[in-house]
DNA sequence: CAAATATAAAAGTATTACTATCATATTATA
DNA sequence: TATAATATGATAGTAATACTTTTATATTTG
């Protein structure tokens, strides 16, 4: 799958950038530098001219590759969720059994990313943090809805109705698919969150991953038995 | 309930303000205006200086009550989660049947705001909203592990807690409680997020309301028949 | 009525989030 | 290889944000 992926480029709405990162060292600099600064500091804090001084460039020379932060972070999503997306795909490709389907879908949709590719400028295990802690951010916003018409969400509705068909597949009868897909994808994310900081909040811990909190809650719930 | 409501304090953490808004017109002006111009313009783009404008008070003599806007939210969000619990703990009381008990403080914790009591300064309806929209933004900041430990968030994680001894009373068996409980009080604001701004991410709608889903959800991983 | 306290008004600072201009470096093409 | 086109860098500038400080004026309390 390394090689496969260091031919494939993640495809992102091209309304997100000024100028495709992905066409020069320095757009795949800012992509790469912003990934570990916004971890780093959060993105709050997170600064374009910070970025500049970081990777020895100017403030300006960012600003013609994305509008502002907020674009930077969408763009950044998109890729993750593309690349999330890619991963899932190519790993139920094969199963035919729905259950077996689901249940590796449910595995790569909801594990910890634990180690980078470095195939790419991109670091996915902090990606993945990055997500965990901001992505929320990128849409709770009062132009949610315009941005959501731009399309700049549609790799993320993508990943939750190819879910939510898999749930369907194993429980045609189970009336709220697309809720417990969407319900699975956000609060997979949450559950790393409290994991981390609010560890009282969850049941997750070293032993106990979200995969299996999920996993069982979701065959609880289509009243399959599973094994494990 | 109303009247009781009237002389109910909802007690929040004094670490929250410099001066309680409480104890002053100017305070609960404060309060009272902030809900309605986070939710009109979102939390992005309020700031101290435009509620001062609308309150014909000084962008000053705002700071004197709250240090930042973070603070403010913080604020707001804890009162709205003790009134939420004031009236879960209320609404089971005198419930003895475990799973009668917990399908109430699903309803109550789960269901829309609809009418605003109109006997304090806070619009809950409206308060409502804020925190479906806004609520992330206050721990998905780099400053949450000090903030948990000044107990910011006590209010919230005790009602993580009730919910989740209440799943535990219903079936004691069931391994992560916590998880789930966390899971509803959060997918739910999560839910009726997606009902308003992207309504082919969830099944709710109006006549499936986000209570309906959980409860189901719920009683299914408990493996409880439930009516209705 | 005096003293204490709360609020208002105004000004000031540092940072943020950009935009604009011009210079220089790099790359493409004739 | 010269020239043109394009990308990047450096500098400066603007408006808004997120405060802090100071001083004046109300309002409350003893």
């Amino acid at each position: 799958m390394d090689l496969l992926m260091k031919s494939l480029k993640i495809g992102v709405n091209e309304k997100l950038y000024i100028k495709d990162p992905e066409s020069s060292t320095l757009g795949k600099n800012i992509v790469e530098q912003s990934i570990l600064m916004i971890d780093e500091m959060g993105f709050d804090h997170f600064t374009f001219k910070k970025l500049g001084v970081k990777i020895n460039s100017n403030e300006s020379s960012i600003y013609r590759y994305f509008e502002n932060k907020h674009k930077l972070l969408l763009y950044l999503a998109t890729w993750y969720w593309g690349w999330v997306e890619y991963r899932m795909v190519f790993a139920t490709n094969g199963i035919s059994d729905p259950v077996k389907k689901l249940e590796k879908a449910v595995e790569i949709l909801t594990k910890n990313v634990e180690e980078d590719s470095s195939i790419t400028h991109v670091n996915e295990v902090v990606l993945n943090r990055l997500v965990i802690n901001e992505y929320s951010k990128s849409y709770l916003v009062k132009e949610v809805n315009q941005e959501n018409k731009d399309g700049y969400f549609v790799v993320y509705k993508r990943l939750v109705n190819r879910l939510s068909d898999m749930i369907s597949a194993v429980d045609e009868k189970y009336p709220y698919p697309i809720s417990l897909a969407s319900n699975v994808l956000e609060g997979s994310l949450h559950q790393y969150f409290l994991k981390e900081h609010f560890p009282k909040l969850t049941n997750c811990n070293e032993t106990v991953t979200p995969t299996k909190f999920f996993t069982d809650l979701i065959f609880r719930t289509l009243n399959q038995k599973i094994d494990g």
